[in-house]
DNA sequence: TTAATAGTGTCTCTGAGACAATATAGT
DNA sequence: ACTATATTGTCTCAGAGACACTATTAA
């Protein structure tokens, strides 16, 4: 054993997206299908290497988001939640992986039936107790980041971010309920929502449904951490409905 | 141009640790002096780089952790709670750290008037607000980790890793106090921690202090998460004194 | 007895949870 | 009028905050 200069050992750096929206009341994850080889027509988060040696890893989160679903980076939330390095996890070599949370307010339709661009959308239910083939570590990751999705709505006024630029107390409420796996009161997170200053403020009254009384409109308000904050029942690991 | 296939860069993979402890009622973490160039003779984290190609990120971290501080690793609480990798971080190239948060008992003195291996300890204030030289960009994940300490008070039963094997209930107080920085009533405080269930379980009593009625000794119990948490007052962004 | 710290009791107010009642639209 | 949804009230109970009081030791 020669007397060599001992060398740090150099990885490879990755981001990785948890995107997360809702559809039909439902919380679904953003995934794409592998098109090279590492674990080639499984199911992946949207993510990749750093694209040169001088990019920040928050702008590849960035790039990826604005790459993987196209959508209005600025306006969204991204924040890191986790690293994932472990020696094995991926056969090219090591890599070690920054995880990433980001919330969509639902898109509209890409067009009519074409869900060409809407088959990455995943059931997040059917994707954590489900049998579906994933990439990587990439069930652990969506686990953690649904779970920081969960507290984070909380504390702080995420779930508007769910939303779209106005919206009624009932799609808050229909945010709430399919993140966190519940079912709430209508009269008690109505009163919440409303006591809480700064969370949630006016925008007119819709004209909304085919039938019932229509209901105002809101749109996000200055504050974004809730004080006190929403309280999460307790019961909370129960799956809805 | 040519058609080179492309290749992702490589980083180098650090691991940082803020290790806070109580020293005379006051928040401490942990520093050392860097003995090699870049910032040399400054304070900075312990941590360094990953040792060889095959070692897991906390695994490098605990290494580290008994490497640098002489810790019982497996008693002490190790979380990974963020990642730093601006390009311009480290002179010597592209070094993303990965940071993490440990808590230490208070220790037994080093030794007599020993401040050698006790010079490590510095304020958290004074390392947070005072103009001290800090390498790299240290001060910041120290910002970053005393205030994940702070929010983990709140909702797990983290705080009993400050104290030793057993402990008094003023003695959790202190804890509570020194990492908000605001003083609590105790009689309050003595309520709520009993009524929490799981938090602290009696130990005996304790042959204490010079003068007083001696208090009761406590471990800490099986949960780890507060239900309800400890609330933190508003105004909890003040400094204490 | 006094000093010093440990521990208990009480009152009030805020906020969460359960649930009834009213308002406003379309048909 | 009837249905469906939105919005407002009311009651009760648990828990936080403020504060007075009792208990147990050493000197």
């Amino acid at each position: 054993m020669t007397d060599d200069p001992w060398v740090p050992p150099v990885v490879l750096l990755a981001v990785d997206l948890v995107i997360l929206t809702l559809r039909e009341s439902r919380l679904h994850v953003l995934l794409v299908e592998r098109g090279i080889d590492p674990y080639k027509g499984s199911l992946a988060l949207p993510g990749g290497f750093l694209q040169h040696d001088g990019e920040d890893i928050t702008a590849a989160a960035h790039r990826e988001l604005s790459e993987e679903a196209d959508l209005d980076v600025e306006a969204l939330s991204l924040e890191q939640f986790g690293v994932y390095g472990e020696p094995g996890r991926d056969p090219r070599g090591r890599v070690v992986s920054v995880a990433y949370l980001a919330i969509a307010p639902r898109l509209p339709e890409p067009s009519a039936g074409t869900d060409a661009a809407d088959a990455g959308w995943q059931s997040a239910d059917s994707v954590l107790l489900g049998d579906l083939e994933l990439a990587f570590d990439h069930r652990r990751i969506i686990a953690d980041g649904v779970e920081r999705a969960r507290v984070k709505l909380e504390h702080s006024a995420l779930a508007t971010a769910f939303c779209g630029p106005t919206f009624t107390i009932t799609d808050l409420q229909d945010v709430y309920e399919a993140v966190w796996g519940i079912s709430l009161d209508p009269r008690n997170f109505y009163r919440k929502v409303q006591k809480t200053e700064g969370f949630i403020v006016p925008a007119g009254t819709a004209r909304k449904a085919a039938t019932g009384r229509p209901a105002r409109l809101f749109r996000s308000g200055p504050c974004t951490v809730l004080r006190p904050p929403m309280t999460r029942p307790a019961e909370a690991a129960s799956v809805k409905e």
